[in-house]
DNA sequence: ATCGCTTCTTAACTTAAGGTAACGAGTTTA
DNA sequence: TAAACTCGTTACCTTAAGTTAAGAAGCGAT
């Protein structure tokens, strides 16, 4: 599938309308702000040790953060449609822990986070946006967190079913086991074993 | 110990100048609108159900949240000296899922954010401060889940041990256990497990 | 067509966590 | 003082995840 520039500028504005109304002007502002720009499946956006400056909305396609532990590859997350990657050395200013790759195809807005100040001062609104979406991010995150925590394994594995359907079609099973805390090895045995139960 | 209520003040402008530099009036505003209560051991602060409009920011003391799944609490988080708790339907107007309770007497700060809107016009410095408050939590929040996800029980109470050593010797075990996502019996093996190792 | 690569599955064995129950030390309450 | 409660530990058995190894299906590339 192909997406037009408008429709590009469409996704990102109705993601932030979902904060904030923005007048004309603003719009505009953000629209020529954003960069567009596409990246094939399997480049590495990120490195570990790598100053990140950029955030990353995610347009079409799926990104996904992954640790280096030993020479294992430990999956955190993935970003979808109209999601939003902030690395934390964004703010910081410290090296990245993680890697961030493609998992497919895709167009991402990267957003550099230098002009920022200027901007806020001329627009406040988009100051306000910023915080919105971050506390918006940031209680997602906490209850995302919370429950992982207080889940096993195959209540995550279920909880991941109902919530994001999408993932478990679009991922290859051995990501979705490290992001679910198992070996590929314990999730398929896991599905087994969902298969017995429910018959 | 006895805090004074200059001190108190004195702990949150310390915590805020992390952030931003305030002038005098803002931080006198910041002053006038904190609302320092005290709370006894054991006192629930916020109910599964409820509807929280409060922030709660530790001056002294310990608040946790659980969540009851079934008749088990699955404790999620502590918050001690400066730390910030901002549960979600502060924003999204939706009831608490989990509780809050202080587990030691504690004195809070509890900000009802209902003013917010026109403090922020008049004061736009407080709308950034809250933006980078909550990008920074945001991100240690981020930070705390994939540590989390990465690691094993044992390498999550080790981890604590060494990040957090406070915790581990005012929290009881049980909470911990909860916390580390185990039982107390596994906790308990595996310190047992772990001084064998050592020697 | 064959090779290599990715992805998923199965199996056998080991390790550690969960469930249940019980005990004991320490503290609070009646 | 006795009873109740809190907190940590230990034991026994069960369940499920990790480890290692191997095999099979699907896919793309040469």
């Amino acid at each position: 599938m192909q997406l037009t520039n408008d429709k590009m500028d469409q996704i990102l504005l109705n993601f932030l309308a979902r904060y904030v109304i923005l007048s004309e002007e603003e719009q505009n502002v953000i629209i020529d702000l954003a960069i567009f720009k596409s990246f094939k499946k399997g480049t590495i956006l990120l490195k570990e040790g790598q100053l990140s400056k950029d955030a990353y909305f995610v347009l079409q396609g799926c990104i996904r953060c992954y640790y280096m532990v030993d020479t294992e590859e430990k999956t955190t997350a993935f970003y979808t449609e109209s999601e939003t990657l902030n690395p934390p050395g964004v703010l910081n200013h410290t090296p990245s822990e993680y890697y961030v790759d493609c998992l497919e195809d895709s167009i991402l807005i990267v957003a550099s986070s230098e002009t920022d100040e200027e901007l806020f001062a001329k627009y406040p609104i988009l100051e306000k946006l910023c915080r919105l979406v971050s506390e918006d991010l940031h209680s997602k995150s906490q209850i995302a967190f919370d429950n992982f925590k207080i889940s096993t394994p195959e209540q995550r594995y279920l909880n991941l079913l109902e919530i994001r359907p999408d993932l478990a079609q679009r991922i290859p099973q051995y990501y979705l086991a490290s992001y679910l805390g198992i070996t590929p090895q314990s999730l398929s045995r896991m599905r087994k074993r969902l298969v017995r139960k429910a018959s």
